[in-house]
DNA sequence: TATGTTGTGAACCGACCGTTTCAGAACCAC
DNA sequence: GTGGTTCTGAAACGGTCGGTTCACAACATA
């Protein structure tokens, strides 16, 4: 079989995820990667094969341990009411606390469609399903608080949510206060009856 | 008073632009620069005396040449009702026309808000004061295609369109047609009475 | 034409980039 | 134990990074 590796594989991947995160693809050196996961380069590159393919784990984890656990409320077979609202406001403040990730460098598959990796294939179609992902749950949410409403009114309020929670995270490296009105007003619209 | 620039240093500063749109601050090589501008680097740093300092005036052309142009309309003295429209299906518009950098990177100062050169704190400012700018001239547009409507009605939609505008520039590098969606959907919002 | 100042090209700087190599350590099966 | 396989640390790879240096070209002035 072999020696065993001194490493436990997912803790790897966080670490890495979180240089990623706030340094971008491109920012993250092998150095800062060695560093936050605690693996010499040789370990990584045996275990990953490349930065590139550590990057596709830290966005697999990313989907996986970030995203999809705050959204199971609003993919659910029964989505309650109130999911919408509890999501878009756990988001505005986890915004509002510094020191954390999301409040300091906002969305690791935004700041990845900003940056020149974005125009490789595979990281365009992983972020256009992960804003699709994201509209598709806003939708049902959307869809579950205001069940009266016409489809319309409700595609386009679930629309607004997608681009507040985008706009957001674009902006909230340099503007939280900005970001957090974004959010503020489609929670508002979410408000009214 | 010695040798005469064999450049114009608009030109100098709109081919840097360019550079720095593509592939962000970090991502534009001073090789690359050299070749966008025409100049060897010894010009370059002798005009703007480092690569942050042709950067600043890169993204003051951006604000001067590129943003302003197309937000005067909105704020004009006098706002035409379908100004808010008519900028947001030229920008639009301009998203799908491929080859155009728009199109194929959104916008210099939203992916320099997602990168780590977004913590500078100048850079910081200026973003920051961008959005604020947009969401001024977008309230102008919106107050002027309705002006009956309620005070709160009218700052929620220009909210939305702010937000539909930085998250398209966002996702229009991996996701153009989610990007035009997001036009298309304020613009639904602004089309009813 | 002589002088002082400014712009330009080429060569070079140390630092860092992502990646590879390789010897040896740690484990398994026999 | 022995052999085969896997993981690990250190060192080194060529290449590129942003920035500097310097000799010289080109101009304004006197």
């Amino acid at each position: 079989m072999g020696r065993t590796p001194a490493y436990e594989a997912d803790r790897v991947v966080r670490a890495a995820r979180e240089v990623f995160w706030r340094a971008g693809y491109e920012g993250a050196s092998v150095p800062a990667l060695e560093h936050a996961t605690g693996l010499n380069r040789s370990s990584i590159y045996h275990a990953f094969g490349s930065k590139r393919g550590l990057f596709d784990a830290a966005v697999q984890s990313y989907l996986d341990d970030v995203v999809r656990p705050r959204l199971r409320p609003l993919v659910a077979p029964d989505v309650v009411p109130d999911a919408i609202v509890t999501y878009l406001s756990g988001l505005r403040a986890a915004l509002g606390r510094e020191g954390e990730v999301q409040a300091t460098s906002g969305c690791l598959l935004v700041n990845t469609s900003c940056a020149p990796i974005g125009d490789d294939d595979a990281v365009r179609r992983t972020v256009a399903d992960y804003r699709a992902e994201l509209r598709a749950a806003f939708g049902r949410g959307v869809d579950a608080r205001f069940p009266g409403r016409d489809a319309a009114g409700r595609a386009h309020l679930a629309d607004a949510c997608t681009s507040a929670v985008v706009s957001a995270f674009a902006l909230v490296r340099v503007d939280p206060d900005g970001a957090r009105a974004a959010l503020d007003s489609v929670l508002a619209l979410l408000a009214t009856a």
